[in-house]
DNA sequence: CTATTTGTTTATCC
DNA sequence: AGGATAAACAAATA
């Protein structure tokens, strides 16, 4: 589920809790999603620190506790972040923070979220050297430029999809984006020509504003006009011009788009 | 039982 | 060497 909007959300769920001391940290400590993480440290470190910051970028989500104390989540394609009131007992409640406003908690049925930690008084290198922001200064239409040209064979979808360039794009967002800016998907990004590239860059950074304003804050269902509510829908049609959309397998995912209303150049 | 999934990493092939 | 593609991961759902 969570692309960048939903990011957004879920780590809002956890809001409240800024500013509240950590009391218990539970969690199944086996399980996939801590690969990589030092699970003793965050046991030993985490109860008694202070939730001070929360931050996003992309689909990653990075929170600060106290001094020398970091947590580093990223949701995969089923994680769910959540402030529960009673004790999170579910079968996938992975990961259960317990502070004075309720229980934090981390569930994701298939595994493929991740929990890092860091326990450093500076913030961790996968955070600091991420890739320029979306909606940030560094992206810029030159910066696009020089990527499309050096993946000039790629699909279009492929170069959305991909988190060093276009981060927090998932596979919706990446057609939502195709649809609105007019580009068949498989196109290879070589063949978008500077003016092209400059609306695509406008676009996705349309996309991304209006999924967090709508997605990002409360979960509101996407208007009609958008791809978003027709794209897996049986005999689903283009909003725009009613053709029937196309599904196909392109860059390794399942997109839909339209014949008439996305050229092929 | 089969096919599908809003993600990422790794292996393999070109 | 670098990039494209497929498989693997794991579990729910149709």
């Amino acid at each position: 589920m969570p692309e960048l909007a939903e990011v957004h959300f879920f780590q809002r769920r956890w809001a409240p809790a800024r500013g509240k001391r950590v009391r218990s940290v539970h969690g199944h400590w086996d399980k996939r999603i801590f690969r990589g993480a030092d699970t003793t440290g965050l046991r030993r470190n985490l109860p008694g620190k202070t939730l001070t910051g929360a931050a996003t970028s992309g689909k990653q989500m990075l929170f600060c506790f106290g001094p020398s104390c970091w947590l580093g989540v990223h949701l995969g394609m089923t994680g769910k972040l959540d402030l529960a009131s009673d004790k999170p007992t579910g079968k996938h409640d992975h990961l259960v923070i317990e502070s004075s406003v309720g229980f934090l908690v981390f569930t994701d049925p298939r595994l493929f979220g991740r929990v890092r930690t860091h326990f450093e008084p500076s913030p961790p290198d996968w955070w600091t050297q991420r890739p320029p922001d979306i909606l940030g200064r560094a992206f810029t239409t030159n910066y696009l430029e020089r990527a499309f040209h050096r993946r000039s064979k790629s699909p279009l979808k492929a170069l959305l999809l991909d988190q060093s360039l276009f981060p927090g794009i998932g596979n919706w967002m990446a057609d939502e984006i195709c649809w609105r800016a007019g580009f068949w998907p498989g196109l290879p990004a070589g063949n978008l020509n500077s003016g092209q590239i400059q609306l695509l860059r406008r676009v996705t950074r349309q996309v991304t504003r209006d999924a967090i304003r709508v997605i990002g804050t409360d979960w509101s269902r996407p208007p009609d006009h958008w791809l978003f509510n027709h794209r897996w829908e049986a005999g689903h049609r283009c909003p725009r011009c009613q053709h029937p959309l196309n599904r196909n397998s392109i860059a390794g995912r399942t997109t839909a788009w339209c014949s008439v209303c996305q050229s092929l150049f």
